[in-house]
Formats: structure tokens, C-alpha cells, sequence
DNA sequence: AATGAATGAGGATTCATTCAT
DNA sequence: GATGAATGAATCCTCATTCAT
């Protein structure tokens, strides 16, 4: 039953699977073939589509960082002025599409995978080089030559509220992750205009 | 020739050689045959020692965690006050006894590891916990109520700029990192007596 | 835009692209995909005309035959005498049609097909004893009871010089195959009216 | 139940195997399952102690070359003056040991391995050149100038003989395939002293 | 204590072939 | 006629683990 422009379908499905199956597994162990299945398909094709595992991760992996960019974008879209503008980069780094059980897994595997493979390091650094320019463009405005500081401590502050995530039990506390970084930054911006 | 008192100095050397293994592949995925190799000896008795694989890298993980314990408790002995105390935690943190490229990548992989093997898990949560007691500890004194609110943040901190130093080029910048926490514990204890 | 007669224009299109194919790869190991693409159709068509990728390798090997016999009987049709016929046999099995790169090379290949599967058997006994047959009869004349040994000796060397060829560097060298071979007919045909 | 110095003895089994397996298929496409099944050990036996595939039909080859080597060795050391010298070469081609039927068809097959792998390749280029190089010797106090083109001749001569060994039916007629090469010689030597 | 020998289980990848459109 | 879609079946190779010595 091949339908005409199966492709981009196939693709989502296997991605989509692909997030799900290193989530819940945690780890970047998992087969092509159990990936498959969960998208519904055979192994085989998913590398008539992707051509390796590697490549179904790095896909994976993009997919990610752009559901990522547009929740910082949709967020951004709606602020006005400085403060609200950076406060939305914050909550949309722990917004209910990304930080997810999966997400947050499969967010860690994939720095781990970045140790490994080129392109993996790639992505990440884009994430971290964008976050890093979006944070600072807004910090200037508020804390002035601090502003490199400030973006460094909140970048990593997010990345390790993430990582802790995925040890957490149970579902993630958006609320809790969001604290945390949110008392730091209002810290930050005590004072201030 | 089998030395007496051999399995103690072929546990050590197969932990170290964990950790080199692990760091430089920058991945789980290393075979106990590398290990061993590494190690100067056979997987056969790297499994004799071990009873698996997965013992293996539980031990190394625990000597890393043992060693930060170390590097803590050294950094506490001298410390007065509770300002120092807390100063020489964060230090610890990036002491360059733990802060170096293998250890930071086995670190990362170990908390993948964790969302995997339970005792990893819980070895993983009661460093996060000892951590998170002893900051809160003296920032009590400091800080009073935001104690609680502090120290998670300087933990979550600590580990963003652990993870961010794995993706870093080059061998880890300690000074770099430190700053950044520092920086953090800083604007928390401005005003404070 | 479905042509008219396009089979016959496939199929030969297929022929042709399966021998470029296994000529360049040196080995049977190709996919029909690869020849397909070469000659410019998918493989799903590849099928639909020729049923399996062993009647494409049949069907390739019954157009370099059948080749080769054209060859031999364009160069008997200007030979009048017994000895300018079998050096024209001979000539022929060296002529540029024939003695090329990929076509020696996918001889040899299906030298090796023959092995395994009857009808590609079959045909290279065909190509044999007709090549045999046609010697015999002009030797007979010129050289009596030897006939039936030089024949023998003639196909083998012919065969030995192709093979040699298949693992020479750089383009197949005509000169120097077909000296090889006429030097021993000539020493056989000596002091022969 | 692991023999100490089990090795050799395991890399020629399977190298036997090889040789039999390759030849009995009449192909390459052989897998290393069945080799190694043949040879009574595990397919990850075989690949533990060759590496790969490749390497396994590699070592195969050497061996057919190296028994060959040796069989024309033991024929030389017995002859004494050219002319026995030279129908000693040409009899050790055709030798119990050598022309085998499974022997022949992994010769043909390593022919066309030898398009593929520059390590066949060379094989198969030593082993003429060799042969060529001990002919051409003799020849030249028999036939003097002549001897290139007679030594070229029955190279080709034998390697066509032995292709067309390969095709026939029924276990491979020395007598035949030795005469053959022979009336050609014989004919060379002809008025010879 | 130490290791070479050995393997079962598994996993990525390939490919001939089929089928609905 | 023509093809994209789809897969089952293989196959090479790896590796943790066991065991006899």
C-alpha cells in the first residue's frame, strides 16, 4: 500500500520514534529495529530513508533543537521590552513541548553522542552559541557589562536544571526547573530599571 | 608469578582504565576488552574481578564520586568559616583531580548510565544529595531562608558547567568554570555580613 | 508517455548496462539496482522485464556470445582459403567489439556463473564447441590428424590470453593477445602447403 | 575445551574449508557461516582469528599458490637438464595436489577476486610472473630467442586449460589437460637438441 | 592467578523482489 | 509502461561472557 509522498511521513514517524525509543530507554542503545517498529515499519526501510543509525539520530537530534528554536521564537513573538523578552527565553526552555520525559532523555544522549560524532557537536554548539547571543542581546539593556556573565550563568544553569531532570522520578517539574533558574535571574535583575 | 595482594592493584587498574576508556571514547559503547587492554590484562579477568561489565563501570563510577568526596572533604578541613567552607565546595568541583577531559566524560556518561542501572541511579542521587546538604549547610548562616533556594541553584550550576566543559574543545578550562559559579556565589552573598 | 516498442529498447538498454556494470565492478556481486540506474529505468522495471537478476546476467551473457559469433562469422564471409579463415577465427576472438575492458571482464564472471547455474553453462559449452568446430575444419586441411589436438590447444589459449587479460593494468592490449596466439599457430602451421 | 596453540591449526582448517567451500559453490558467495561450519568452529571463531571475510579467501589463496609453489619445487629438484626442467614445471601445474576440482574452481574465483582486491591481485602477479620467469630460463637454452613468446604461450596456455577445467563434468581429466600443454611444447621443442 | 579459546546472541545494513498506484 | 514504497531474509561482524587449563 505505498502511498505517493510517503517520504516526509516515514521521516516524521521514524523521528518521532526515534525520541521516544532513547527516551524511554535512555540511552543511545536502542536498535534500528525497535525504533521501527515503534514507528511502524520495517527496519529496512528506515534505512532506505536515513541511510544509518547515525543519521536517524542527528535527524532526531535536529528535530529536537528546532522544536526548541520555535518555542523561543513563538515566546519572544509576544514580548515587548527587554525583561519580559528574557524571561520568555527562560520559560520557553521549559516549555511543555521540550521538556518532556523523552525530550529531556534524549536531550542528554544526544551530548553524549556530540562527543562522539562532528555533527552532533555541531548542532549543540549552535543551540548554546544562540541561546548564549539571545540571552546577552537582552541582558546589555539590564545589567550592562554583566551581561556576559549573566548569559553564561543562565545557559548552564539551564543545561544542568535539564540534566538533572532526567534523573529525577516521575514526570518533570516544569515549575520547580522554572524556579530554580527564575530566582537566579530575578537575582540578577534586582535593582534594575 | 601471581603477586600477593595482585586482585587489589587489578581492581584499581581496571577502574582507571575505565575511566580513561570511557573519557576518551567519550561514550558507554567501549568493550570490556579495550578495558582490559588498557589495564594490561585479559577481559577474562577483567570478568573475573568484576563479575560483569556492568560492575566494572559501576566501580569506576564510584571511585569518581569517592575522589570528589575526597577533594570536598580536603577542601573542608581548612576552611573557617562558612563563607570559605562554601567557596571551597564550589572549588572542589573543579578541583584538578576531578575536573579533567576523562573525568568530565565519564561523568557525562555516567548519568546516562543512571537513567539505565539503578544503583548508578542512586549513587548518582546520593552525591547530588551530599552536595546539595552540605551548600545548604552554610548558606543558612549566610543566606537564611533562600538557603534552599541557593543551593539547588549552585548545584544545577555546577553540573551545567560540568556538562558544557564535555562539549568544550581543548583540555577543560578550570578558571573558565569557576568563574562562572563563582560569579553566581558572589551576587548570592553580596550584602550579606 | 509510454513509448511504442520501448521493451526492446529496455531490455537492450538493461544488456548493456549489466555488462558495463560487471565489467567495472570485476564481479557478479552488483545490484540490480546499480544496473538499473545505469541504464537509466528503476528496478522495479529491471524485474518486470526480465523476471530476476539471474536472467539479466543470461541475457548479458547471450548478447556478448552472440556478439562474439558475429564477429567470427563477418570475418569468414571475406576468407577464402582454410588458413585465412582460421586466422580470421582467431582474429575475431581479439576484435575491438569483443576485446574490451568490462566485456573480457564480464566473460570471465560468467566463466564463474557457469559454476552454479546451468543455462549460462550450457552456453558457454555451446560457445566452446562451436569455436572448436570451426577450427577443426579448416585445421583438418592443413594440418591432418593434428587437427583435433591444435583445436583443443587454440581454445585453451585463447581463453588463457583473455583471462591474463581480465588482470592487466590499463586498456586490454590487442597487439599483444593476438601475437600471443598467432605465434602458435604459425609454428603449427609450418611447412604446411 | 581450548587447546593451547589451537590457532594454526584452526586458520588451516578453516583455510581448508575455504577451499572446499568456494570450490563446491563455484562462487564466492559463500558465507562465513558455512566456512566455518565446515571447518567445525563457530563463524565468530573465524572471524576472530582472520578478521574479515576478505582476509580469510585471501589466506585461502595464498595456500592454493603456496602448495602450487611447492609442488613446482619438489618437480625441479629431481630434473636435471632443461628439457625435463621444463616438462617438470608444466607437470606440477597439473599435479594430484593442485588440479583439484575444488581447487580449480577457488583458482577461477580468486581470478576474479583478483579484480577487486589488490592483494589477489598481486598474489596472482607473483605467481605468473614466477612462472613465466622459471619457463622463459629453460627456454632459452632450448629455443633461444624464441623462448619469450613460448614461455608467454604456455603460461596462457595453462591458465586456459585450467579455466576450461572448471566447466567440465566429472572430476578433472589430468591426462587430458596435461596433454594438451604438452603436444604444444612438444611441437615448440621440435628439432631441438 | 591468569589467559587463550570458544560461542550465542544480537545488530546494522543490504538487496532481490513484490505490489499498489 | 513505470515507479516509489515496502519488506523478509540474509550476512558480516562484534562482544560479553564462560570455561578448561
Amino acid at each position: 500500500m505505498p502511498k505517493l509522498g510517503a517520504e516526509p511521513i516515514r521521516r516524521a514517524a521514524l523521528v518521532k520514534a526515534t525520541i521516544e525509543t532513547v527516551g524511554e530507554a535512555g540511552s543511545l542503545e536502542v536498535t534500528v529495529a525497535q525504533i521501527a517498529r515503534r514507528a511502524g515499519m520495517s527496519s529496512a526501510l528506515a534505512h532506505h530513508y536515513f541511510g544509518s543509525k547515525e543519521q536517524i539520530f542527528l535527524a532526531a537530534m535536529r528535530s529536537i533543537l528546532t522544536l526548541y528554536g520555535a518555542e523561543v521564537r513563538g515566546a519572544l513573538a509576544t514580548a515587548q521590552d527587554p525583561e519580559s523578552r528574557l524571561r520568555a527565553i527562560v520559560a520557553a526552555s521549559f516549555a511543555a513541548g521540550s521538556f518532556r520525559r523523552e525530550t529531556i532523555s534524549a536531550w542528554l544522549n544526544f551530548y553524549v553522542l556530540a562527543q562522539t560524532n562532528a555533527e552532533a557537536h555541531r548542532l549543540l554548539r549552535v543551540y548554546q552559541r544562540r541561546l548564549r547571543s539571545n540571552l546577552r542581546h537582552d541582558l546589555r539593556v539590564l545589567v550592562g557589562p554583566r551581561a556576559e556573565a549573566v548569559a553564561r550563568g543562565l545557559g548552564a544553569m539551564i543545561d544542568g536544571v535539564y540534566i538533572r531532570a532526567a534523573l529525577a522520578d516521575g514526570a518533570p517539574d516544569r515549575r520547580y526547573a522554572l524556579d530554580i533558574v527564575t530566582e537566579y535571574l530575578d537575582r540578577e535583575l534586582e535593582g534594575t530599571p
